[in-house]
DNA sequence: CTGGATCCTCAACGATACTG
DNA sequence: CAGTATCGTTGAGGATCCAG
């Protein structure tokens, strides 16, 4: 059993010599939002060695999880993406998100919102991502100085980095709408306390509030 | 960011920080089949250093995810649980464990079978655990030196370690039967070609083999 | 005999500097 | 920009030992 092999012929055996690496788990989430340059992901993974970075790079290379490519057009940086085996992994990465999540209340001393981080926390809280029909919304929801999108059209939820383009409601607030995802703070009093503050109809937030949800375990005590 | 802290208020993260240990998931695995002593650990993670798994304990007894009990019983034995906390992991667990099964064909030189391992790649592959209510078989199934039974009544699958007491089926086989689960080796294959040796009603093994599903990933290559 | 604690070694990780 | 090189620190691996 040398290096980081479990010696076991079991599926979490070998899924855990791959994500039970450090960094790595975040690195897949990165890539999750879309195909990232190395610096890119330096910058949404604060903290990471860059050797690090390089080595799991390299692993998850070979493990055929992750591809690089140098893009035919004149731009010449390398960019990292996911493979479909790394795609197929989004399922255990949702899970696992939705679990950390419910003991997570509020942020640590010194801990961070990342674009990655907003991206999969609405995916997660969109669940499966089916809405009615009728819904044709677009949302910019802003986090500090991080921003995403969320997009309701033709039944199904998409979300991505960035901002939209002519959004019909921005949302602004802190780490505190976590209380919201989780169904313990009301669409309306989040906004008149100012955990919130819109641009836009309110109403719309309403159908946010109801639609996105990310429950607090009923297990982790409220002071965590 | 000091100790195995990553920074980011984000669930993947806070569930990194615990999963992403060494060693921890499959100590969490052994324990999602039911409570174990320290020596019952010891034996289903070979090569384990015990101080490892010693502070993996403490680490996740802190964390919430495991309880030491001491029975009532004049039995004084320690024995480590899942809390409901902890139970909360499993369908992040069982999504780890179909990902990595799907890219896992045979075993690697020195690879061997636990009964945890056996367990949990059976509840997996049982999926939701509905089958039709008529349905009530027993089995005990056996792969090299290790045996766990799986019951198919009222409508659900159960899983278990050690023999049924009176199977209707047993199943004996080696870790080739992985194919079988994968839908890629038929029954009646499996068993005129001797990777699986039956005692008792083969039409039985059929709906073992019919019902329990874990595929290959399309996107493995099958020399994996 | 179970349930660890201790000690030592070495590979992996982390921080910083540096290069094609 | 995309890494490699170097070096210090930490944690895992392995053996042994100790207490209830």
């Amino acid at each position: 059993m040398t290096n980081q092999e479990y010696g076991q012929f079991c599926g979490l055996a070998r899924a855990a010599e791959i994500v039970g690496q450090r960094w790595t788990l975040l690195i897949l989430r990165d890539l999750s939002v879309g195909p990232r340059r190395y610096s890119d992901l330096v910058g949404g993974l604060p903290g990471i060695p860059t050797n690090t970075l390089a080595s799991r790079l390299k692993e998850l290379e070979e493990a055929g999880l992750v591809m690089r490519a140098a893009p035919a057009g004149g731009d010449r940086s390398v960019v990292y993406g996911l493979t479909p085996r790394g795609e197929e992994l989004g399922p255990a990465l949702d899970a696992l998100s939705r679990w950390g999540a419910g003991g997570m209340r509020t942020p640590r001393e010194g801990e961070i919102v990342t674009t990655a981080s907003i991206v999969s926390a609405l995916k997660v809280a969109a669940g499966d991502g089916v809405v009615p029909k009728s819904w044709n919304t677009t949302y910019t929801v802003q986090v500090g100085e991080i921003v995403a999108h969320l997009v309701m059209r033709a039944g199904v939820i998409t979300v991505g980095p960035g901002a939209a383009e002519n959004p019909d409601l921005i949302i602004v607030a802190g780490p505190q709408i976590r209380d919201v995802l989780a169904g313990e703070l009301d669409a309306q009093t989040a906004v008149s306390t100012g955990v919130v503050r819109l641009e836009g109809d309110p109403a719309l937030f309403e159908r946010f509030a109801d639609t996105l949800r990310v429950p607090y375990s009923p297990h982790v005590p409220a002071g965590a």
